[in-house]
RNA sequence: GCGCCCGUAGCUCAGCUGGAUAGAGCAACGGACUUCUAAUCCGUAGGUCACACGUUCGAAUCGUGUCGGGCGCGCCA
């Protein structure tokens, strides 16, 4: 509807031959006396043909007014023109939903190969509640770019070649000694929690005393890989739970193994972006605005990360051929996002093509005071206990209410609620009051002589248009990445649901086919909202 | 010190490619259940958009500065 009156506009531009790059917007306008949408045109054109607002509103209006959808359109304020759309208009929008709401809302995009990127954390530990935000965003933008037409593919990376995982098997091999009666402690900056003392106990079933009679080099990486695979295979449980399964695992030693690191470092070399000093080497990122030039291999012959990094980058890229590439990472790594998008250039792809989301942190509640959290000491809240305390629905709902680089505040209390306070039974109940509806109407949902057009209630309307304004909010939910969009189309959505429910009956109502039709196209739409996001569509509560 | 994000109602946040009287949810207060589930709805109240200056016909929105909050700045990971 929107895009039709866009293109209404372009329409009468094109018929005063006005130059196109006018950038004029359709919106919604704040206030419903305004009618249905509004648009800036008049004003904007003023500057350009130095005329008057109002006088270029009343010409396109004279030029628009004759077509079918407008009930009525007016000049407003300074020069705005606000459009009044015909129910009938609207209802026929609704039809089109009906018949096939998947095609209906899919926004217009090029359909390109991409990759997301996200958790990607280091198995040295259970998942915390900031890794489930990052998980849901993740996994909600999959969701949405792919019902949106790209070709997407869902990634997991892990850090598995780096000093972090030594460790790990340090650490757990300290809890090994210590269940062996010998005094050890677990290192300063190792891995305090309980949970590496289980994977040492597994570790006395399997191998009883005698990695004790191994080189201690040996033992460490046994134990190294013993807490990995057991880790990560209780991340991966936790994430299906969270409803989150990924295509792919990318393991940095692989890109050790088949050199990719050197050969990386070789690329830059031969393009000039590489040199030598004090013994290590560096990249020359300040040639692509970056603060500083950055280390590759340090003196001591060790691959920094940042190394590793572009070798990944570069295999997403040209290797797997990537068109873009999207990266979700915590707030506190933005300092790393200069240095990648130089690398990125350097590798001579469009910076363009690397999207990097910050997802701001979670502060986390309980009954509105915060819950202190301390990595260091293992004392953080695991996503497995969040899930099971508040489920998964209402933890993905949270997580995806608020846009991606605000902080979000999540109180357990609340999100554990059954009441009004807490929005994603808000939206639930929306569309077990439609389901069971329909229960109880016990009809062969056959449509095909309702009438729409007795549909003329204001709830009746104004619930068709929040649906047809969710197309919107898919629309922005794709280009902008963000998965909140979708959460504040369903719930406008519910609202107009639950006021058009209580003014108005259906069963045994005079247009009771009607008012199904509409509700059946409502559930729909808000079953797509739901899976865009990754919630149950529940039919009965 | 430099850089990034942020400051909007009591709370949590929208709105930010400049436009109409700045919005929503929650909390507060007052109403609506012999009803297709009241997990809902209706109403009331609530604001110096941190502050200052600038650009503009017009600024919450753009620019500069100040104050306040968070984070990042290593041959760390």
């Amino acid at each position: 509807m929107k895009s039709r009156i866009t293109s209404l506009i372009q329409d009468y531009l094109n018929s005063k031959e006005i130059d196109e790059k006018i950038q004029f917007s359709v919106e919604y306008p704040k206030q419903e006396e305004f009618g249905d949408y509004a648009t800036n045109t008049a004003m904007i054109l003023a500057k350009q043909l130095k005329r008057k607002p109002v006088d270029i509103a009343e010409e396109l209006i004279e030029f628009l007014k004759d077509n079918e959808i407008f009930e009525k359109i007016e000049i407003a304020g300074p020069g705005f023109v606000n459009f009044y759309i015909k129910p009938q208009a609207i209802l026929e929008e609704i039809k089109s939903i009906h018949k096939d709401h998947l095609s209906y809302f899919q926004p217009m995009v090029e359909h390109k190969k991409v990759q997301v990127e996200f958790v990607s954390a280091n198995p040295t530990g259970p998942l915390h509640i900031g890794h489930g935000r990052g998980a849901a965003i993740g996994d909600s933008i999959s969701r949405i770019l792919k019902y949106s037409g790209f070709q997407v593919e869902k990634e997991y990376y892990i850090n598995d070649a780096g000093l972090q995982m030594r460790m790990l098997g340090l650490s757990t091999f300290a809890r090994y000694k210590q269940l062996l009666g010998i005094d050890e402690n677990v290192p300063e900056d190792g891995y305090q929690g309980e949970y590496l003392v289980d994977i040492a106990k597994d570790m006395m079933v399997e191998y009883g005393d005698a990695l004790l009679n191994k080189k201690e080099d040996e033992a460490i990486s046994i134990c190294q890989k013993k807490a990995q695979d057991v880790i990560l295979n209780d991340i991966v449980k936790t994430l299906k739970e969270f409803r989150i399964e990924f295509d792919t695992f990318f393991k940095e030693k692989k890109l050790y193994d088949s050199n990719e690191v050197d050969n990386s470092i070789e690329y830059l070399k031969s393009k000039g972006y590489i040199y030598e000093q004090d013994g290590a080497v560096w990249f020359k990122t300040t040639a692509f605005g970056d603060d500083k030039d950055r280390v590759l291999k340090k003196s001591n012959g060790a691959y920094t990360y940042f190394a590793s990094d572009i070798a990944y980058h570069k295999n997403k890229f040209l290797s797997r051929k990537f068109d873009t590439v999207i990266d979700i990472w915590g707030a506190d790594h933005h300092g790393y996002v200069k240095r990648m998008k130089s690398a990125i250039e350097a590798l001579g792809i469009d910076g363009g093509s690397l999207k990097v989301i910050l997802v701001q942190i979670v502060n986390l509640l309980r009954g509105g005071k915060k819950v202190s959290m301390s990595t260091r000491r293992a004392q953080f809240i695991e996503l497995k206990e969040v899930l099971e305390e508040v489920g998964v629905d209402a933890a993905r709902f949270m997580f995806l209410s608020r846009s991606v680089d605000s902080h979000l505040d999540f109180d357990l209390e609340l999100a554990k609620k059954q009441t009004s306070e807490n929005p994603v039974y808000y939206a639930q109940y929306a569309y077990a009051r439609i389901k069971n509806i329909f229960k109880q109407a016990d009809c062969e949902l056959k449509f095909d002589d309702a009438d729409l057009n007795n549909l003329n209630t204001k709830e009746e309307i104004d619930l068709a248009k929040a649906v047809i304004k969710f197309k919107d909010f898919i629309k922005k939910a794709t280009e902008e990445l963000e998965p909140y969009f979708i959460t504040k189309g369903v719930l406008a959505i519910a609202e107009n649901l639950h006021k058009f429910y209580n003014r108005q009956k259906v069963i045994g109502s005079e247009f009771e086919k009607e008012r199904l039709f509409l509700l059946d196209s409502v559930a729909k739409v808000i079953k797509l909202g739901f899976d865009l996001i990754g919630v149950e569509a529940k039919e009965k509560m």
